[in-house]
DNA sequence: AAACAGATACCAACTAGTCGGTATCTCAAC
DNA sequence: GTTGAGATACCGACTAGTTGGTATCTGTTT
């Protein structure tokens, strides 16, 4: 393993560390000292990737981000003929990820900007464009439904995919409220019936 | 002004402020100082009326609670004769609140749970029963207009009463990443078709 | 191929400042 | 004069970030 491999897995580590225990425990209660812990790499290690805390969360927002495409872009339900039948495809995969501890599931950029978006701007930015990303490659399947099914609906493809992460973001709310799975389930449960009506048969 | 008077008004302003500094800033992210100073009320005083930063938290979420209650059982929509015209008053009423500063019509309970589910279960708790009691006064007229348009449905009132919250606290996490009221407001928008739908005459 | 020099990755100890909470005091109402 | 609301001053614990140093790798010179 070369010097180069060993610094980027490390870097990796804490970026990982950071995504699970800034879930968990939110971003201001985590510590560098938390992430370090988590990372098995010491304070001065940390200070080496990372100039401050908060660009450590810019990074692992994206890497968050990057993970998520990889992960969506390449799921089984992408090589469905009808975008539809993609759109409903993705519900399904995200209410199927529902299971086992909620830090596991829930949203990384949901969590931080729901507490950060007044005091680290950097932060909000971060998720802004993270979420935006994200549904513009829902939208790009909305749309096409729209065009095959619903081609004179009022609402536009992009509304609807940020409908559909706001339930998302608010099924993990009520994961946490409720620790309850299956109620964060049922909530998409009614997402997918509405999307199953507005993009249905005419 | 009695003495009882007076305390029960410096009481009173320390749970405003809390609702609006953690509203704005997060529970972690605000010190006892930032409430008292916001309230105009010395850290002694603060500490003769709550024993802790979590029990003001706590007392904040449960007076959000009673105010909430207060507001929607109080609002012009309730005495609509039809209990689908009152579930889609409800949206509406809130709907018309997403105007303004975010930290004013957010939801306590849903920026709190967020961080705080999993390090102060006095919180969540807090949370958890705030959110069932409001969901459990729009389950209500859900059920009884289930009653009256869809019978048959296969969907619990209470389920379709998360689902609302949820995409409620979604679509305020959006107005929070891309400073957007009008996005949130939209969201609200699909919800309501999506009520429309399911409560529609058969 | 051996020696060297510079750069990179990482560490442990420390600091300056902040935060939740406490101990003690003052003063006005009853 | 007693009591309770609120003020002041302070403490111990913790946290982000710094500093000074060491081990290891890499590319170059001899």
């Amino acid at each position: 393993m070369t010097r180069a491999d060993k610094s980027a897995e490390t870097r990796s580590r804490l970026l990982d560390a950071a995504r699970d225990v800034i879930r968990a425990r939110g971003y201001n209660a985590t510590t560098i000292d938390d992430i370090c812990a988590a990372a098995g790499v010491t304070k001065g290690g940390f200070f080496h990737h990372f100039a401050s805390k908060e660009q450590l969360g810019v990074a692992a927002i994206e890497a968050f981000d990057a993970m998520a495409e990889t992960l969506f872009n390449s799921a089984p339900y992408q090589a469905l003929p009808d975008p539809r039948d993609r759109v409903l495809g993705y519900v399904d995969l995200r209410a199927s990820m529902i299971q086992g501890d909620i830090a596991q599931f829930s949203c990384l950029m949901g969590t931080t900007v729901q507490e950060a978006y007044a005091t680290h701007p950097q932060l909000r930015v971060a998720c802004e464009d993270g979420m935006s990303s994200h549904v513009a490659m829902l939208a790009r399947d909305i749309e096409a439904a729209k065009q095959l099914y619903a081609p004179d609906a009022s609402w536009s493809a992009e509304s609807v995919g940020y409908f559909m992460q706001a339930a998302l973001q608010g099924a993990f709310i009520f994961a946490k409220a409720k620790q309850s799975n299956a109620l964060a389930r049922e909530c998409l449960a009614h997402l997918r019936r509405y999307l199953e009506t507005i993009l249905g048969q005419p």
